[in-house]
DNA sequence: GATAGCAGTTTCCATTTGGTTACTGGAAAA
DNA sequence: TTTTCCAGTAACCAAATGGAAACTGCTATC
C-alpha cells in the first residue's frame, strides 16, 4: 500500500474529508481497518492477514489508531501474552468508507479484466 | 491533508483495495478528485478550491492522475493559456469512494458536536 | 537442548516528500 | 507603466517515513 501519514499536520477543523482521512489515511491503515472489520483480532493474526506490513509499521499504525480512538488494545495476561485489537464505535463508523474503497477497487479490476478479454489493452477509448 | 504517495510501490495485483488506493492515495489526491467531481475545472480554479495545496504538489498530483488515466488535461491555446482538467470514466468510478469518505467525515463531525454539546468531552464511553 | 510462537522494540538507513521561494512570458486591466 | 493573471517549472531543504535486521523474555513443543 501506498499511503503515508504525517503527524505534524492536523485535520482541517470542520472539513469532513480531512476529518475522515485523518483517521484512515496513513500507510497500510485501510488494510488494518479492513482486517478488523469482522471483529477483534490479535497482533499475529493481523500480521498474517497482511504479510506485506512490517512489524514496525504494524505496531506504529495500531498505536496511532488506538490513540485516535479508532480501536482498543486489550492485553490478556497469559504467557506468552495475548493482545486483542478491536474497533471502537468511531472505528466502526469508518467501515462504510473502507468498504466503498474495496467496492470501487473490485469494479476497477473487473473493468481491467473485461478490457483485456476484449483486446482493448491500451485503447484510450476504454478509459472514457 | 495527510496522505503521501510512493511511486516505487506498485499496487498489489488482484487486490481491490490496493487497486483503488493506488489511484486515490497520495497527498491531497482525494481533495483534487472531489473538486473535479462536479465537472471540469481549470488549474487556477483547483488552486482556489484548495488553498492549502501548493502549486508544486497540485501539478505533481494532476500529472500523476493523468498518467494513471484518472483525468484528462486539455490545453486551450488562448493567451494566457487555459488548461482544463476533467475526470475520465475511471476517474468517475472513484467518486463513490470519495463521497463515502466525505459522508463518514460528516458523520464523525456531527458526532463530535453532539458530544461537545452534551458535555461528553473526554468521555471514553462516547467512543464505543 | 533447540526451536517456534507471542508481541513487540531498537537501531540504522535511504528515500521520499512536500514546502518555499523565485522565475517564466505574454496579455489584459488599472 | 506597473500590476495581475494564467499555468506552471526549477532548485533547495528538512522532516518524516517505511524497510530490514537483530534482539527481548517467556513458554510450550519437538
Amino acid at each position: 500500500m501506498v499511503l503515508k501519514l504525517r503527524k505534524k499536520v492536523d485535520a482541517l477543523p470542520g472539513c469532513p474529508m480531512s476529518k475522515c482521512m485523518d483517521l484512515i489515511g496513513g500507510c497500510w491503515t485501510p488494510e488494518v481497518l479492513w482486517s478488523l472489520s469482522e471483529g477483534s483480532r490479535r497482533f499475529s493474526e493481523l500480521r498474517r492477514d497482511n504479510p506485506f506490513i512490517s512489524a514496525k509499521v504494524m505496531t506504529s499504525r495500531l498505536r496511532d489508531l488506538e490513540q485516535r480512538g479508532v480501536l482498543t488494545r486489550r492485553v490478556i495476561p497469559t504467557s506468552p501474552p495475548t493482545v486483542e485489537y478491536e474497533l471502537t464505535g468511531v472505528g466502526k463508523e469508518l467501515l462504510p468508507a473502507i468498504r466503498s474503497i474495496v467496492d470501487v477497487g473490485t469494479r476497477l479490476l473487473l473493468r481491467d479484466r473485461e478490457n483485456e478479454l476484449s483486446g482493448k489493452k491500451g485503447d484510450k477509448q476504454s478509459l472514457l
